[in-house]
DNA sequence: ATGCCTAATACGATTAGA
């Protein structure tokens, strides 16, 4: 099985690009962040004409996360446990389109889009830390219930979290959003829940995002900030790992690549995604 | 060339992204 995460950055300016890509690397379960627009906007006829099956969540024109599969899409959720909302200044906290989990084949999968933070002190910038802290939270109980359950939280984390997937000079250490101290704390806290990030052993270098601005892509000034982190179940699952930079180049390209896994289900000896799951369905 | 931002919306100037 071969599933993927990709901040598409709009799912209708990039439509063609993210069939094509699906169609050309024969990925099964796509989980999209950025979409940017409500379920009733997604361009679903594509998609569905390609042989993809849909789950979407967006709220607006901002964020928005979805999956597109080949496969059986089960037990849609939005939001996790915990999840906090955003408050404007002066306004009450809203929750925004930032978390969907599925359930394929018994895997539980979650499309995740960490808010950005924008500005160290930024009201942002606590949201993030925030919204980490209740994802480390909410993950560590669920896996707390199953300790034997593939679970893989896919996305954009808006962290990077080593000193080397930090290639752009414009974002200063000590005075930068991506990779103060908090947000890498938040990060590995994640970590130390007990998930792995299943990529890096494969692709051990390498960047996911380059800005649009000031030439980042041709100078290779990029950071690595998309990740898909799985539990011990899922990872023992895991055979191959690739960064796809090529989806970078060529025309109208998303400011990140595709994120990807190989699965060998054979290899999984645990007891899946438990059918008697009794959370609801949107928190 | 991989090339000096891009997308959605109130369709112009603003908000947001990282």
């Amino acid at each position: 099985m071969r599933i993927a995460t990709w901040n598409v950055n709009s799912v209708r300016a990039r439509t063609a690009r993210v069939v094509d890509w699906l169609k050309r690397t024969g990925t099964d379960v796509l989980a999209m962040q950025e979409i940017k627009c409500r379920p009733e906007q997604f361009p679903s006829e594509p998609f569905r004409a390609a042989g993809y099956e849909l789950a979407v969540h967006g709220l607006d024109q901002w964020n928005g996360v979805a999956f597109a599969s080949r496969l059986p899409l089960e037990d849609q959720r939005i939001g996790f446990e915990g999840m906090p909302g955003y408050a404007k200044p002066g306004g009450e906290p809203r929750p925004e389109a930032r978390a969907l989990g599925v359930v394929v084949e018994g895997i539980e999968l979650w499309s995740l889009y960490v808010p950005n933070g924008r500005a160290l002190g930024d009201p942002h910038f606590a949201y993030k830390l925030d919204w980490l802290a209740a994802l480390d939270a909410a993950t560590r109980h669920r896996l707390a219930q199953q300790p034997g359950l593939p679970l893989a939280l896919m996305g954009d984390w808006n962290v990077a979290p080593r000193e080397e997937d930090m290639g752009d000079p414009s974002f200063v250490p000590g005075a930068s959003t991506h990779v103060s101290p908090q947000e890498r704390a938040a990060f590995q806290a994640i970590l130390d829940g007990g998930l792995v990030d299943v990529v890096r052993p494969y692709a051990p270098t390498g960047y996911t995002f380059w800005d649009y601005k000031n030439l980042r892509f041709p100078r290779n000034e990029g950071m690595r900030i998309d990740f898909i982190l799985g539990s011990q179940a899922f990872a023992e699952q895991v055979v191959d790992g690739r960064i796809d930079r090529a989806e970078r180049k060529g025309d109208a390209p998303s400011d990140h690549v595709p994120v990807l896994v190989d699965l060998d289900p054979e290899l999984g000896g645990a007891e899946g995604y438990d059918e008697d799951d009794d959370r609801p369905m949107i928190f």
